[in-house]
DNA sequence: AATGAATGAGACTTCATTCAT
DNA sequence: CATGAATGAAGTCTCATTCAT
C-alpha cells in the first residue's frame, strides 16, 4: 500500500523477467528485452539496477539465494550422505534449464572483487554444514573442502548442459559422484 | 613464389591473435582488436573469415586440432591408463589459459547442425582409441564412451578454471579421475 | 502532456531531412547525414525507421500523400480537363527538386510486394477520378487507365528531369500533353 | 598476338561484364563482382577503369555507341517517319532490359561536365539526322528538336521500365509517339 | 517513481582502391 | 601486365545509459 510496496514489487519483477531472458537469450539479451518481459520501461530497469551488469550479479545472486536454500533445507536430512547426492542432482538438473547457474556459482566461489556479500557467505556455510555432515556420515571422501565440492558442481553442471540424453546425462554424474565417496 | 604465402600466414596470425584475445577478454572482444593484435587491418580479419562466427568457429577448431593432436600422441603410449590420465591432465591445465577450451570441446561433443566436421571426427576417433585401450588396460571404468568423457573434460575444465590455488585444483581433478576408475 | 508529440515532432523532422538529404544527395546519401540535418542523433533515426529501406519507404510515402492530395483537390475542379493538365504540370514541376518522385509514384503504380498500403490505394483512387472526370469532359483520351497515367507521370517526370532550360520542358511535357488528347 | 592484343580483349570483356552486372544489380554492385563475371582481377578492372565511376561512364559510352549506331542505321530508311517510330521502340523495348540506358542517354543529353566526349556527339548527330528526317516527310511535329526527343526517350524508357503488362506498354507509349505526330 | 524517447559510442561488415608478388 | 590479398574509411545498426515529461 505503501508506495515502496510498487516499487519491491518492480524489483522482483525486473529480477525474474531477467532471469528468464538470459536464461533463454544469453547474457547479451538487451536490456530493452528484460524491460519488455518485465512490463516495465526501461527507465524502471534503470532505476533498480543502475547498469547492466549490476543487474547480472542481482540475477546470479538470486540463483544462489536459491541454491543456498536448498543447501540448508537438505543439511536438515537424518541421511547426510543420501542428501548431499540429491543436492548434486538437483543442482545439475537445475542446470539444465538455468544455464548461467555455474557462472553464479562461480561468482560463489572464487571471485574475490566484492567477496563480502552476505548471500555467498550464506551458500557457503549451508554448503559447508550440507559437507560436513555427510563425510561424518561417511558418504563423501574426507580430502575435499567447499571450494573443491563448488568447483565440482559448476564442473557437473557443465558437463551436463549440453547433453539432451538423459541416461548419459546420468553416467556422467555418476563419475563425479563417484569419485567423491570416501 | 605463390602469392598464397602471405595469405596463409596471415590467417594464421590472425587465428592466433582471435584466440589469446577471446580467451583475454572473452568472446564478446571486437574483430576489430583482434585485428589491432595480429597487426593487420580489420579488411584482412573479415577476408579470411567473413562473419565474427565463422572466425570463432575457427578459433574452436584450431583448438580441437590441438586436442585431438594430443590424443592421438598419448594413445599411442603403452601405459594406456597412464596416458588416460595424462590426457586430462594436460587439458585441463590448458583450461586455465585457453577459456573457451570447453566450448570447443563442445562444439565436438553434441552440435549436430554442421555435424560432419572432419576436425570433430579426427578428435573423436583418437579419443576413442585412446578410451578404449585405457579401459583394454583396466585404468578406466567401462560404463563411459566418448561422449561421457567429453562431457566430463568440459566439466573438469570448467571445475578448475576459476581455480588459482594449484593444490585446489589437482584435488578437484583427482575426485573426476577417480570417478573414471573402473 | 504526452510524452508522443515530441516524438511524432521528431518523426516528421526526420522525414523532412531525410527528404531533402535524398534530393540533394541522392539515396546513397548515409543515415547519418540524415540524422544530422533533422538535428537528432542517429539513434533516433533507426527508433522511427528501424531500417534504411523503411526509411526510404516512408519518404515515398509521404510524397505519395503530397500527390495524392493534389489529385484530389483538382478532381474537385470544374473544369476537368483543364485540371488533369494542370496536375501533371505542376507534378513535372515538382519532380525538378524532388528528384525520386518518380520512384515513389513507381512504387504506387506496379509493386505488388505489400500492396495493400493505404496511402497507395488512396492515390490510384484520388487519381482515378481525377481521370475519370477529365475523359468524361472530353479532355484527355479514354483507351488510357490510372496505370498509363503512372506511367506517364513517371516518364514525364524523368524526361524533364535533367532539363534546365524551362522552355525546353514545356516543349517536351506538351509532346505528352498532347499525346494524351482525345 | 601483340600483348596489346591481349589488353583490348580484356578491356571489352570487363566492359560487357560490368554491363551484365550493372543491370542485374543496380550499379551498387560491387568491382569485385565486375571482376569475377569477366573472370579477371581486380587489378585489371582498375587498371583499365581506375575509377569505379570511369567504368560507369565506359559503359554508358558503350551503350550510348549502340544507340547511335541504331539510329544512324534507321535514318538510312527511306520511309522516315516510320524508321523514327521503330527507333522510339526498339529502345524502349532495350529499356526493359537495360534498365540504364535511360542513365545512358541522359549523359549523353544534358551533362556538361566532359561535354565533348566524340560518342555523344555522334548520337546527337545521327539522332538528329533521324529526327530532321523524320520531321521533313511530315512524320514528326517541327516544334522539338534532338534535345527534347532525348528527354522523351529517357521519359519513355522510363514510363515503361516499370510494365510487365506488355499492352500497356505499348499504349503507354502510343501517348508519346502520338503526342510527336504534327 | 515510472516511462520511453533520445543519445552516441561502438560493433559488424562492405567495398573502392593500392601494391607486393 | 595480371593477380588477388591487404587496407581502412564509411555505412548500417544495436544497445547501455540518460533525461524530459
Amino acid at each position: 500500500m505503501s508506495p515502496r510496496a510498487d516499487a519491491v514489487r518492480n524489483r522482483s519483477r525486473v529480477l525474474a523477467a531477467a532471469d528468464e531472458v538470459f536464461v533463454e537469450k544469453g547474457t547479451a539479451a538487451s536490456t530493452e528485452e528484460v524491460a519488455k518481459r518485465a512490463g516495465v520501461g526501461v527507465g524502471t530497469v534503470f532505476r533498480h539496477f543502475p547498469t547492466k551488469e549490476e543487474l547480472l550479479e542481482a540475477v546470479y545472486e538470486e540463483r544462489l539465494r536459491q541454491v543456498g536454500a536448498e543447501a540448508a533445507e537438505l543439511a536438515e536430512r537424518a541421511d547426510a550422505g543420501k542428501a548431499f547426492h540429491e543436492f548434486f542432482t538437483r543442482l545439475v538438473e537445475n542446470a539444465g534449464t538455468k544455464q548461467t547457474l555455474s557462472e553464479a556459482l562461480a561468482a560463489a566461489g572464487v571471485d574475490v572483487d566484492d567477496a563480502a556479500s552476505p548471500v555467498r557467505a550464506q551458500v557457503r556455510d549451508s554448503l559447508g554444514t550440507l559437507l560436513d555432515r555427510a563425510q561424518q556420515a561417511g558418504g563423501v571422501r574426507r580430502d575435499v573442502g567447499v571450494d573443491e565440492v563448488i568447483a565440482l558442481l559448476i564442473g557437473a553442471s557443465q558437463a551436463t548442459r549440453w547433453t539432451l540424453d538423459i541416461s548419459m546425462r546420468a553416467r556422467t554424474l555418476n563419475v563425479i559422484l563417484d569419485g567423491l565417496r570416501p
